[in-house]
DNA sequence: GACCTAAATATAAGATCCAAATAAATTCTC
DNA sequence: GAGAATTTATTTGGATCTTATATTTAGGTC
């Protein structure tokens, strides 16, 4: 019941070629969905390449069918983006927010607000909207709860199924970066490490994301064990962005040479800064960078040698500026392990991973079971009052 | 077309109970499986508990369909086991090997010989073997091939399947001891790790069991880059037995305590010896299981935090003597993650688990496709030749 | 217009399953 | 032992999904 095309306008036979059903079934299932709202007849006969014989029947997806949410909803950040069924972008909103002062019926709020005005920019309002995926940085099981035990998990996955418009389903947000990487460039095993503020691992092994039992699964709480946090005492958990700018700022005054770091007062250095003075060639920073690097490398070991993962994508804001961690790590890899060494590449989606691993998501579900949600005004909706054997 | 029940005799209305088919549906399938030689129908009317109404049709598995064989492939010891299609034994046999004398030939060679005299021992012959299930320590991808670099893993997987009886799949060791493990207690998150003289992982998240591109997953590689082997410089992949006995023979001479382990000639001693004299308060032997009992919570808590595994079970042979070592590492486990704790276990198969793991394996692909299988004297085998439109 | 072609339709048939009616085999009751 | 009650087996019809095979249709080309 689920049919892989829907890219562009296709015929049935395009769809036969690509299910293996035989042309009376595809015609079959073409009648359901069009019945159902999902597809819609192509009439317009422009842009056909005149063929011989019969001419075929065209098929589109039904834009008015609805429209799909995305939503990174992070710690000091929300991010809102409408895509059409197709997962073209109709609108995007991002607003940064003090989660803590929030609270969680301020996450919530906050995020109301910002899908709301993101789909009147998309020119539709919140009944247009058939499923909206929500990626918060926690854990999150099968059922879209976290463990109970977490203050800030439960913090940021805030309640959020009842108050967003269509259905709504919560994911963890390297988990839908891991999907936004996947449709990039499909690989059976990859990791996306998300590394902005937090560590966290969207993993996908023989295929398939894995998730674990309360939904743990990519959570990087081991490193603490075996990084004993030299000079800091935080949790190894940090994100390559967090251990930049906290290694700059602890390390300034006390650092032997010249570093153009200290140009900046302390408090106001980002990771960015950091980053920007490596390229430059400050030593200070040089050395945050290959002990960066080192971390990615350990990490990219663990994954590699534990999960036999071929891929570890680095995705988040500071993917467009890692470009000299993941150098220096890759040159850390040890050569001498019978298998072959994971790629360790950046996203080229930079901030927008989640939001668009959120969309892709939607669409993926929707694609899967499209019979298990009512497109908006469907020609048959929920079946009218039948005349039947209900006597 | 699978079916659930085949443990002992069952009727229709169990297997309706079970399947949630419906009666008519149920018999028919279980006269197909009557007519291909899976099932067959109890007449003995003994046992029955005499109850109202038309007494129910009884089957049960043919016993004479066949016979299934694993085989604990490993560096120096195979171990063959037949079994029925109900899993009980029906022969098993042991043989020390000395796989890098014999070569890839001689693996096989051994092989065979050692099934052949273990199908004797339970009365049938190689024409019984419906599937031989083999477990290899090496990383084994989905078409049962080891990485072309490794040349151990190339000696392991010897190229077993030509010459063994049935139909033969090869697996990775710990990979077949997790489904053991997991017939014997059920777990959807379960990582058991195969501590003999090689670490290996058999890792099984959301209920399926990790293979990775090149059937990398479990392997324990990873241990190399964060335990610097603090006098030794061999590998961080040396299983339990392994290292108690490298760390006592390294260690009794330059101990400063007195430790009973002197009284043994130093290329004497084996694991089970620390294990026994850690039980009788020797310090060294003590002090030996506590840096066990720590690498087993740092692996532990890398396979918690990264998989959200729930628990992890010590197979292999040194199962049995694992107690303490457990004892240790669970005192070690970090209490404050938000997650809870993985539960540390010893398994109860003892040496058995790989090739215990083989026989289940061997099972559930039959039970999974029945009909992909032909049982010996089928009443229709193959089809004889029919009349038909052939013209 | 005759002819060709590829697709759409129509029709029949098989497979799989369920639901309900019918038949069979047994125990229980009188 | 006859008949009721009970439980199961068997049969029948129907719904659904799919394939296979005509047959029709909507365009082209000559």
């Amino acid at each position: 019941m689920r049919f892989a095309l829907q890219e562009q306008v296709f015929t049935a036979g395009e769809a036969m070629a690509a299910t293996g059903l035989t042309r009376a079934t595809v015609l079959g299932v073409c009648d359901g969905l069009v019945d159902a709202g999902w597809l819609e007849e192509v009439v317009d006969g422009a842009g056909v390449p005149a063929s011989k014989g019969r001419p075929a029947r065209r098929y589109q997806l039904r834009e008015a069918a609805g429209v799909v949410v995305g939503l990174d909803a992070g710690e000091s950040c929300l991010t809102a983006l409408v895509a059409d069924l197709r997962g073209r972008q109709l609108g995007k909103r991002r607003r940064n927010i003090d989660s803590h002062a929030l609270g969680r019926a301020g996450r919530v709020a906050a995020a109301q607000e910002l899908i709301s005005r993101t789909l009147s920019d998309a020119g539709c309002g919140a009944s247009d909207v058939l499923l909206t995926v929500v990626g918060v940085p926690a854990p999150v099981d099968s059922a879209g709860l976290s463990p109970a035990g977490g203050e800030f998990w439960q913090l940021m996955n805030a309640g959020f199924a009842k108050a967003l418009p269509g259905a709504v389903s919560i994911e963890n947000d390297a988990n839908l970066a891991a999907v936004a990487e996947q449709a990039q460039e499909p690989s059976a095993n990859v990791a996306t490490l998300l590394s902005g503020e937090r560590f966290g691992a969207g993993l996908i092994v023989d295929g398939r994301l894995l998730r674990g039992r309360q939904g743990g699964a990519g959570e990087m709480r081991f490193l603490d064990v075996f990084e004993s946090s030299p000079g800091l005492g935080d949790g190894g958990s940090d994100g390559l962005g967090a251990l930049a700018r906290k290694w700059a700022r602890a390390e300034i005054q006390s650092y032997a040479g010249t570093t153009s770091l200290r140009e900046l007062s302390g408090d106001a250095i980002q990771a960015e800064d950091v980053f920007q003075a490596a390229r430059g060639g400050d030593p200070l920073a040089a050395d945050i960078i290959g002990r960066l690097g080192a971390r990615l490398a350990r990490i990219a070991v663990v994954l590699s040698s534990l999960l036999d993962i071929e891929r570890v994508v680095i995705a988040g804001g500071i993917s467009s500026a890692i470009g000299p961690v993941l150098e220096h790590a890759r040159r850390l890899l040890p050569a001498d392990t019978g298998l072959p060494l994971p790629a360790l590449v950046a996203s080229t989606l930079g901030a927008d991973a989640v939001v668009q691993g959120a969309v892709e998501s939607a669409l993926i579900q929707i694609r899967r079971e499209p019979l298990a949600i009512f497109p908006k005004a469907a020609r048959s909706g929920p079946r009218t009052v039948q005349e039947g054997p209900a006597a």
